[in-house]
DNA sequence: GCCACTATAATTAGGAT
DNA sequence: TATCCTAATTATAGTGG
């Protein structure tokens, strides 16, 4: 079980096993910008849109500015 | 040596480590953001402001839609 | 398909130089 | 201070249910 190798940077071709990564990775890359905004005291956002119709919804976040606000 | 606890999701009050934190988890974020748009095939973009000075500069991030065009 | 598990890879906080 | 190192934590690919 487990991880077998290290991460080849190239397009998952099988789209089953592509469509499982880009979920966990997107769970994964909220996470770390959480991480970010809230330790570093950082406004982060971001969107992801798949291109191979793994997911037809745009994805997004937005650090919520109450961490530490900027306006007013 | 190395990391001694558990990540604690709260503001790095110390300004020396709370900047060291940010250029590594930012340069972290744009590692795995790159990762997702490869190996998923999507187009990721983000941008990160420092909300306490550390960093004067917004940094984005777009993953190069020549991984995989949408248009045309 | 989802969820839980876990072996292994990857990240990273703090110390070393 | 700026890298570099690495212990320890965290992320995740594959598996089983």
């Amino acid at each position: 079980m487990g991880r077998r190798g290290r991460v080849v940077l190239r397009r998952i071709e099988d789209r089953v096993r592509r469509g499982i990564c880009f979920r966990k990775r997107l769970a994964g890359l909220e996470k770390k910008a959480e991480e970010l905004a809230v330790l570093c005291d950082a406004h982060v956002g971001f969107v992801v849109l798949s291109c191979s119709g793994d997911d037809a919804n745009p994805h997004h976040f937005a650090a919520p500015a109450t961490y530490a606000p900027i306006l007013s």
